[in-house]
DNA sequence: ACATATGCCGTAAACGTTTACGACGATGGA
DNA sequence: TCCATCGTCGTAAACGTTTACGGCATATGT
């Protein structure tokens, strides 16, 4: 094992004027420095992360916090691995490096991110899945640990987030579907308290209710994500009297198996109802199209990167970001699926 | 912050008597133990890792290396959380964490791997995306990290593998094929060297030798997964004259966008063409129903986690499974993709 | 009674870094 | 010549653990 200490009796350094050297410090001369560079890339020298987080007290990794389990919307693998992409990009420019912290289904959230931090395994933490009232919140600000949420939240303390705009999504739809004569409109919904079914809610809710229309709770359907959850919004749908003629999903990753579960019954979207879903994972080539709303990932990823640094005190100055709260902007696919209009 | 210390001269011990007793060695009084454990509770001490790391050599974290990017087989998301599930269960009932290190496509998987292993991140590795010729195998046991790998390699270093019975799929979809009448025969494969590739190329090209077929070049279509790369199956497949009658695919997440692109020209899967694909995601809800082998990725998890605690000099005692190699028992799910039959 | 064993605990070293501090020689200005 | 400054480097402490070792009682055996 070759630690600095083997470096430096090497070059007939003290241990010090090593760490100095290849810690880019000022006080070392420009020739010494070279020669332990030279050395440390011929011992195949690396740093020991342990030694340096417990003098520094930093380790260099940021964590982002993912659930898995079919409670939870994975999404697309495309959605996160994008995601993730641009947070890197971000974070590999000042040495940090990301890891996902996954939370299996059968452990307590909270439990878990307390876990991983007060091992102080990472420097800051992104996390998704926000939940409107989210415990984690609280006990990341308590901590002291810069963090950023994929997801608004109402548990609120100063923290810096990013979302997709729900908001818009649910209006836009919307105004969509009644300039087309829509007037019996639902929602498809996740089961949880997650933040972004609040807000969906609200924006369809408050969008009809301009247009002088009621949101029912019969038409606020409610499901897991996924294939499986998106058979389950059809038998919903289909059990509705009268049928909705238009439904705007909060997740694509429902479309294939709500297409599934409408034609079994001979309903073809975009013929006899209309759907409009939110991009999630690539539907590019489901048929009917997907007509939807989508987002930059990549650019998401990148926004929750520089957030973060932003709120770590050693690259505020590089990141003047502040606090950082945006939304993102919205793209809209159209395709076939919401082509049906409604005659007065 | 609440380091051992704290905990020692609350309780009026030496920080060693705190430590072992938090370790459950047996040279500490019961009493004083439960003392211990209620004042760490109490005062909400964890263990810093970096301290604890340092001493014992050991980080308590397992990684799991994906990659991610367009050129790599992403996988559905279910694909691997349902796998990192399995994983995690094995590996929390030892007090192991798993982390995912998603090495970005920008960033050599090589470099990648050296910097998280000889920064000392895990005390051991899963590795995925197995290529036919991988360095990173030799590496890793130069470094003598317990690893396993999902998917086969030639690199032969002793290590443990788990990995998909391409050979089974590759046989058993050819001998089905041929059973009904079918003589012109595809397959999609992967574009890069990763194994399985290879195996499944292996297995449809002997059996269909044995059937007095012989599996063309031109039959031998490759592309990227996913969606944009079923698609371009889709393409390829319409240029070859005669047309195959049936293909076999690496990856369900193909077939999506192949239905697609054949659909677009009138060809009905089923009908006009035989399909068979692999489980890789949930393609429960595809119209006509996809014909696929699958397997139970939670299984796969549970399997790699005992594999690579029993290559842990730390834990072989429990899991002495040795060295382990073994592909898994395959699921065969009819449906309506490969109805086709030719007369002869 | 004495020697030996046992249970429990404190002491201190060690893990690999980083960094405050001081030492030393060389340089510069007066 | 003397003092101050500067550039460069070595020294040593510190980060929070774990653990080998020894010490001190008390228990156990003759």
């Amino acid at each position: 094992m070759v630690g600095i200490k083997r470096l430096a009796d090497h070059l007939n350094l003290s241990i010090g004027t090593v760490s100095r050297a290849l810690n880019d410090r000022p006080d070392v001369n420009e020739d010494t420095r070279k020669r332990v560079l030279q050395a440390a890339s011929d011992l195949n020298y690396v740093a020991n992360q342990s030694g340096r987080s417990l003098r520094s007290g930093l380790t260099g990794a940021i964590g982002f916090m993912v659930q898995t389990g079919p409670q939870f919307n994975v999404q697309g693998d495309n959605f996160f691995t994008t995601v993730f992409d641009g947070v890197q990009t971000v974070l590999n420019r000042h040495h940090l490096d990301l890891i996902v912290l996954l939370c299996s289904a059968s452990e307590d959230p909270d439990q878990y991110l307390r876990r991983m931090v007060l091992r102080r395994f990472v420097d800051g933490m992104i996390i998704s899945h926000t939940l409107r009232e989210d415990p984690r919140i609280a006990f990341l600000a308590s901590r002291r640990l810069p963090f950023v949420t994929l997801g608004r939240s109402q548990t609120d303390a100063g923290q810096s987030w990013l979302d997709i705009d729900f908001d818009a999504i649910g209006r836009r739809a919307v105004e969509r579907f009644v300039q087309r004569g829509h007037r019996n409109i639902a929602v498809a919904l996740p089961l949880d308290d997650i933040n972004l079914g609040h807000v969906l809610h609200a924006a369809v809710a408050a969008t009809m209710a301009q247009n002088g229309l009621t949101l029912t709770a019969a038409n606020t359907l409610r499901s897991h994500p996924g294939e499986i959850g998106g058979h389950e919004v059809a038998r919903q749908l289909l059990a509705l009297s009268p049928r909705p003629t238009a439904i705007v999903l909060s997740d694509d990753s429902l479309a294939v198996g709500l297409y599934r579960g409408l034609m079994e019954n001979g309903i073809l979207p975009g013929r006899d109802i209309s759907i409009i879903g939110r991009d999630s994972l690539p539907v590019r080539f489901l048929s009917p199209t997907l007509t939807r709303f989508g987002q930059s990932l990549r650019n998401l990823g990148i926004d929750l990167g520089e957030a973060l640094l932003a709120s770590m005190p050693a690259y505020e100055r590089l990141y003047p970001l502040g606090r950082v709260r945006k939304v993102l902007d919205m793209q809209f696919f159209e395709g076939e699926s919401d082509a049906l209009t409604i005659a007065n």
